[in-house]
DNA sequence: CTGCTTTCTTGCTTATCGCAATAAAGTGGA
DNA sequence: TCCACTTTATTGCGATAAGCAAGAAAGCAG
């Protein structure tokens, strides 16, 4: 069903008017890790007296504090401010099919501790142990200043509800993660699909060039492939909160009619049990279906990188499809940065080349050139960065209006 | 080069509030072309009392006015509010390769009048007609009450600066047409991508669902296909108005490195020129290639409807690949609504079954069941229309704060 | 020590909204 | 006919928060 809420349509009073100069204030925080009062008027356009007010409240809620001096350019030098990580904890877990992993961070998005675990096979037995280690993991934490628990999942999540709407795996489907979560933890608790999250917190805490993106475009190749979207800094979810769907794409025709994972989808031309299928072909060694492509891929690569020909030659194979891929997308959307996750950006340099071949050559292409093609910053990390992330998001966002394709962010009372 | 301009970072002034709830209210009445006072407190969470004081103002600015009564549910009936179109015109000009046409419009997109001419080879002019054009048909608009004149060109059209960039024909590459323009005919002008002012017509001015939709794709198949994006109400540009480029999709894979109209892109399989070669081959005709392509590709949807069997295929295959295209673009972007433009569309019945033949069968599919999916509105008029919508966008949008990938609308003074 | 520059703070004015009281305009039952 | 009741529209009041400008603070250069 598509969710009620619109982006547009709904009024706004002037009281909502310093929640998003907030917002906007904190975002420069993020881009810029420390400014002065006077940069943030000046990046803003707002007045040097509404700056001063914002951060007032701001340090008395003890979200930002004075770091030492500029150096004077020939006035009074201004006092630096950063985000002050050292008050907000959030715990964020990624559930992935066969592994949990739990981890607290701050404001800032640095991860301060973490455990893992075998995800159980039950969804209850799972959620149990994910209140489990997010209360071990907390306890260092004073509860006062714990902003709640981010949970990245596979599957269709719908955001606003914390309901995981279609399940990777059929046991999940309709899980209601929040509200199951929320009364195991006392806390508030946010889910997110797991690429999304990801493609979240690369552009708002990876590389500065992300986060001063306009159109960013996280590429997730593992058993399938998934994208995540992020507009004019608003993650894009689609209506449906589908968007993304990157693995289905037909990039090589086939005779008949469509349908999921039929033949010359990208998913089943460059993905880990692509690379591992296609390697297995050239290099003559039939590989045994039950073993875990993740794995296998990444001694792909290894050998890739060390000059094993078949190697070398199914890795490149693959990305060239996902450059096709990634091309159309680009084609589309006018990206301005699409970052690659998974095993596959081991073998970099192979894969960065065999993408960019197949953007076109025309140098007058501001679009391609322009564009700026990098491995995830948080390598492996991302999606449980992305989790950490979670809780902190409506410190950031309180009152934005963007378009994010569905409504968003819980306005969590402050 | 990067539009400067970033969606975020700026900050907000209560003042601004009025402006951006009164483009809420405006938007309302796209939406629902007559409303009450009360209904439009109840749908955009505004106050009554600040739904009132708005609409004074409005009506005294003649953008909107009382239009007769309510029925009472048992108390007092509301009086009904609509746009007025007596007040405000706009001009529009489409400049093709070939044609050009300019119309005059109303504040609610109906058009009153209109002319069309050979458009001359040589730029300067080709402008000058279009503004002997604009000012032989505003002239019955009293000049205190002319918008402007609206120009829909091929090419990638920076909206903001008015600069035609990148020309369909090399000699308009470059071209300051706003300013251009602006000097010949003495009043606002506003320029913009053909496809785009096209989309954003479709999604404001087309039927109520389109209004309704949150993720709504335009697809123009003419000599290529591109496509506008409309994503939560707003333009989707992209960073360097490029967005769009659906033609350029690669959907059947053939040996070989990327580059532009490559075999095997979605243009060379699915458009006007594709339609005649295709039919050509399956009928034994060999086509002039000096033949308009536009003017065959209607006759064979003709012939298609009649029963011919080498149309039928011809149409057939052509809309097959056409759907494979749109079904990437609906699993990338969880679209719910996809309006198709060009004269394949007269085919509608063969088309649009060849292009549902490539959504996925899975019937839990939300984005694909839902999905609407329907020929073009103003069919070929959208571009015209959309050109005359344009200068009325800064009157529905002041203030608005989506997210555009781009810089947008002029903030013209009211 | 005295200008000069830049940063930060604070009081005043202004715009605008929500709330609530009130007016207006209808329905329906006694 | 009249009175209670419902829904719509208007208006005065109080609150929020931004911009502006005056001025304090804190450095540098001579």
């Amino acid at each position: 069903m598509l969710n009620a809420m619109k982006t547009q349509g709904r009024g706004l009073a002037p009281q909502q008017v310093r929640g998003m100069n907030r917002a906007v204030v904190l975002q420069l925080f993020r881009r810029f890790r420390q400014l002065s009062r006077a940069d943030i008027a000046r990046h803003s356009g707002m007045s040097e007296g509404t700056v001063s007010r914002i951060i007032a409240e701001l340090m008395q809620e003890r979200l930002v504090s004075e770091q030492g001096v500029e150096n004077s350019t020939g006035g009074r030098p201004g006092t630096l401010l950063r985000l002050d990580s050292s008050h907000f904890h959030a715990v964020g877990a990624e559930i992935q099919n066969w592994e949990t992993r739990v981890a607290v961070g701050t404001l800032e998005g640095r991860m301060v501790a973490s455990e893992s675990f075998r995800t159980p096979a039950s969804p209850p037995k799972a959620l149990d142990a994910v209140a489990d280690a997010f209360r071990s993991l907390s306890r260092p934490y004073g509860a006062e200043r714990l902003e709640g628990l981010g949970v990245s999942v596979r599957g269709i999540v719908n955001s606003e509800s914390g309901v995981l709407e279609v399940g990777n795996n059929p046991a999940w489907t309709g899980l209601a993660v929040r509200a199951q979560l929320e009364q195991r933890v006392g806390f508030p608790v946010y889910v997110e699909n797991n690429i999304r999250s990801a493609a979240l917190v690369e552009y708002s805490l990876g590389v500065p060039e992300a986060h001063a993106s306009h159109s960013l475009l996280y590429v997730m190749v593992n058993e399938g492939v998934g994208m995540g979207i992020v507009l004019g800094g608003q993650l894009y979810r689609g209506p449906h909160n589908a968007a993304g769907e990157f693995g289905q794409m037909v990039i090589a025709d086939s005779p008949g009619d469509g349908g999921q994972d039929r033949p010359g989808c990208l998913e089943s031309l460059a993905s880990n049990p692509a690379l591992c299928d296609r390697y297995a072909e050239l290099s003559g060694n039939p590989r045994k279906s039950s073993e875990e492509t993740a794995a296998r891929a990444r001694q792909i690569c290894y050998l890739a990188l060390q000059g094993d020909e078949a190697a070398r030659q199914a890795v490149t194979e693959v990305s060239r499809y996902l450059g096709i891929g990634i091309a159309n997308a680009v084609w589309g959307l006018d990206a301005d940065m699409v970052v690659i996750d998974g095993v596959l950006t081991e073998a970099w340099p192979l894969v960065s080349k065999a993408i960019r071949n197949q953007f076109p050559a025309d140098r007058e292409l501001q679009t391609f050139t322009h564009l700026d093609l990098r491995p995830c910053f948080f390598r492996g990390d991302a999606s449980l960065l992305g989790a950490v992330a979670l809780p902190f998001a409506h410190i950031f966002n309180t009152g934005q209006r963007g378009v994010t394709g569905n409504g968003s962010a819980r306005n969590g009372g402050k």
